[in-house]
RNA sequence: UCCCCGGUAGCUCAAUUGGUAGAGCGGGUGGCUGUUAACCACUAGGUCGGGGGUUCGAGUCCCUCCCGGGGAGCCA
């Protein structure tokens, strides 16, 4: 008998075919029962009736959701079925009968879900998602392949700080003490430079921030890149290039996907060049006319963020910060030593920040006192003040954290639904 | 770390001014040959997060601890 994927079924109409997969949902009629069969290509609505399958109908009208089966049957056109197909089944293996699985039918709370979600990734909706986020970091990749990008594997155990001190997770090394997990792969990007040009890295990172938040996790992954002899214009040129390309190759691939999330495509489609850009400066100016009282020199919190996303149908970059508000490793702006030369960029509906890029600090002795302002040790950034000293050159880059991206994209509620495992203060099971 | 909210059946929740703990789903049993979170009938199922206190009487009020959730700061 011929073994095929549920994703097949328009092709095999009429023929008999066997499929391997597990009882997704399960409903009676008497006589006749309708198993919802899913193989990971999709799902299938499998007919077994008592005349069909003698004795073993019993069993199977009453088969636990979950349980692994094998069945095989005919594919017959069926409008009242999902997906237009279902089987006749002629004859069914019960590879595995399920206990009684936690997660019912009903809704759930997010304790219970998280608690059991090497299970609740079998639901569609969670299926979906991970769908999208596979699409996302293949897009990801495709382009940096496209342009002439070359993936740089940067270390997760590091001695140096990447942005503070205060939020690593530190580790037992052998006789070398603690080494830290990385919270960015930036510097080893910027140290690859010389060799490859334009360069890139996906991967965890790290953040041992007590934070609570829907829009934070403590391990993440982050897409990075950096560029040799690009400037900060050019920084954001390429950073609205990438978000477009990613957003709609994602948003087009995962049309079914994002029709079951019932996301509404409509803002996504609008990424496109030019994004907005807007400076510190007149976001601050523009939220005292909305009656913030905040003042300049202080960060964007996630309130002010939000109202600034408000205002714009598409992405929005917030350029050139306070110096003392973001990282050491930013290049202070020439023409105004208080601000450095970065932009964060803001996705609308709420999603906040998505990309943080600047464009670094190229000067050996400016860096070196930024790193003491900082009240970090130079000891440990010898390798990188190097960089600064055998041929130095403007270079920018920028880090796109990965669930957030999915989140908006998928339109979720909490970032937490974006990554298979997630890792949260309180929860590092399952 | 701080602020707010919550913890009652396997799950999601209800229980009026303090007065004998309830529903839906899920489970079990039975019924139904075209179901769409199928439906119908019956049924089992509880140390009300832990500890202490007030009271004739506490799921309900007070104290304390534990465990979650949302937010702040910080960030992607």
């Amino acid at each position: 008998m011929e073994q095929c994927s549920i994703s097949e079924f328009p092709a095999q109409e009429g023929k008999t075919v066997t499929i391997k997969g597990w009882v997704a949902n399960r409903r009676s009629s008497g006589k006749v029962s309708f198993l919802i069969i899913r193989d990971g290509s999709g799902i299938c609505q499998g007919v077994v009736t008592k005349q069909d399958l003698g004795d073993v109908y019993n069993e199977v009208k009453k088969l636990p959701l979950e349980s692994s089966v094998i069945a095989t049957g005919t594919v017959v056109q069926e409008t009242k079925a999902p997906g237009g197909y279902e089987m006749q089944i002629q004859a069914l293996d019960i590879v595995h009968k399920a206990d009684e699985f936690p997660i019912g039918k009903k809704e759930h709370g997010p304790d219970f879900l998280l608690s059991h979600r090497h299970l609740w990734v079998r639901s569609a909706r969670q299926a979906a998602i991970l769908r999208v986020r596979d699409a996302l970091i293949r897009n990801i990749r495709e382009y940096f392949y496209n342009n002439g990008f070359t993936l740089v594997d940067t270390p997760i155990f590091t001695t140096t700080y990447g942005e503070d001190s205060t939020n690593l997770f530190s580790v037992d090394y052998f006789d070398l003490g603690k080494v830290y997990l990385a919270q960015t792969g930036q510097l080893y990007l910027e140290a690859t430079l010389p060799a490859l040009g334009k360069v890139y890295c996906l991967g965890p990172t790290f953040r041992a921030e007590l934070s609570k938040t829907r829009r934070h996790l403590t391990e993440f992954w982050m897409a990075e890149a950096e560029v040799a002899f690009c400037d900060h214009k050019e920084n954001l040129a390429l950073q609205e290039d990438f978000v477009s390309y990613i957003v709609q190759k994602t948003i087009k691939e995962k049309a079914s996907e994002l029709v079951y999330l019932e996301r509404d495509t409509m803002q996504l489609e609008k990424t496109t060049p030019p994004f907005h850009r807007i400076s510190y400066d007149e976001a601050i100016s523009l939220l005292r006319k909305k009656g913030s009282d905040i003042q300049w020199g202080a960060d964007l919190g996630g309130d002010d963020e939000t109202i600034i996303t408000k205002l714009f149908d598409k992405p929005v970059f917030i350029e050139n910060y306070p110096k003392k508000t973001k990282a050491f490793y930013m290049k202070q702006d020439p023409d105004r030593p208080e601000c450095v030369l970065c932009a964060d960029l803001l996705a609308p509906e709420g999603y906040g920040e998505i990309i943080g890029g600047s464009q670094r600090e190229d000067n050996y002795d400016v860096l070196l006192n930024t790193i003491k302002d900082n009240q970090l040790d130079p000891d440990r950034y010898k390798w990188y003040l190097d960089l600064r000293q055998y041929g130095s050159v403007p270079h920018s880059g920028f880090g796109l954290g990965i669930e957030r991206c999915v989140a908006w994209i998928c339109g979720l509620k909490h970032v937490r639904e974006a990554i298979p495992f997630p890792r949260m203060i309180y929860r590092a099971y399952p």
